[in-house]
DNA sequence: CTACATGCAAACAGTTTGCCATCGC
DNA sequence: GCGATGGCAAACTGTTTGCATGTAG
């Protein structure tokens, strides 16, 4: 049966490629905050004859169409989600990486004050929370980098919302 | 005379080369949010024995330190600003690229609040304004449709301040 | 049939690092 | 003098692109 995504994708006039359809399908089924590597991982479940290039292209096309959004919320990759629902923000669980989507009309209308007092209209805005769940006080939970994709997880990232960058190790 | 921020090494124990003395210096002088590039452009005017590893590793260090702090406004680069007043944000002119900081504590408060709703404590937080000065009517951005958190530099002040270094992608 | 999509590998930008000479303390 | 630091170039990571081939419409 037909995606959501799909659909979207011939209503544009896309040429849908094999590999199109695939990559469209693991969106739709995503209910995470995937980046490429994991739609890459995902996707080559689905179809080998997928390289990871085209999994770029096909991600930045998308983007151009409307059909997803880009998020970056830091440690250097692009997360993506399909366009759906009205605005909304993300609260980063920073122990487990996992992904709290929620909205706020409160706040917004308090950022639009803040900059037309600053003699501003907004065009866009940034917003992430990095939390703890309640109760887990700062245990020295193991850091596990658990770099292997569990599919359906966001993978965990570091708190502070900064780049962090380059292997570590 | 020494600076705020060498005082602040030296307190810290960091063995004073000079190339850090200069980083440290055109820290303290940016009134800015300066990348990288930026930062070895400006200490390269006063010293041309550094290298932008160098930076690289100071501005690393004096992360660490907490003598400065790492931003990620999109685009690719870090910036960085000394740690100085407490908590603001940051309102990014995407005509101009130019900063403008702000904070709210009332905005605070209610970010708090929404994650305790969710069962969270915030660890940290990422806001970011991207606006247009009122008046500045949508003018037809040579760059074609980019994402608002883009490239430009912000309070160029340098000479050589030409930012645009080259298309990207 | 033809313009556009894909695969592959090489190119890129930003950032980090190995190695050895050098310098602060 | 000794261990931390700096310079340089090579390595790395995430992402893009040139080119030849394959394919949707």
């Amino acid at each position: 049966m037909e995606t959501r995504i799909e659909r979207l994708c011939v209503e544009r006039g896309l040429k849908m490629t094999g590999q199109r359809r695939v990559v469209a399908r693991v969106l739709s089924d995503a209910g995470d905050h995937p980046d490429v590597e994991e739609l890459y991982r995902r996707a080559s479940a689905l179809d080998q004859h997928i390289s990871i290039a085209t999994v770029y292209r096909t991600v930045r096309l998308f983007e151009e169409q409307g059909i997803l959004e880009r998020r970056d919320f830091g440690g250097g990759r692009a997360r993506y989600e399909p366009t759906e629902d009205g605005p909304h923000y993300h609260l980063i669980d920073v122990e487990t990486g996992k992904v709290i989507e929620f909205q706020d009309p409160e706040h917004e209308r308090l950022m639009h004050a803040i900059a037309g007092r600053l003699g501003f209209d907004v065009v866009s805005l940034r917003l992430e929370l990095f939390g703890r769940r309640q109760g887990t006080a700062g245990k020295p939970r193991s850091r596990a980098a658990s770099r292997p994709g569990e599919p359906d997880d966001d993978a965990p990232m570091a708190p502070a919302g900064e780049a962090t960058k380059g292997a570590r190790r």
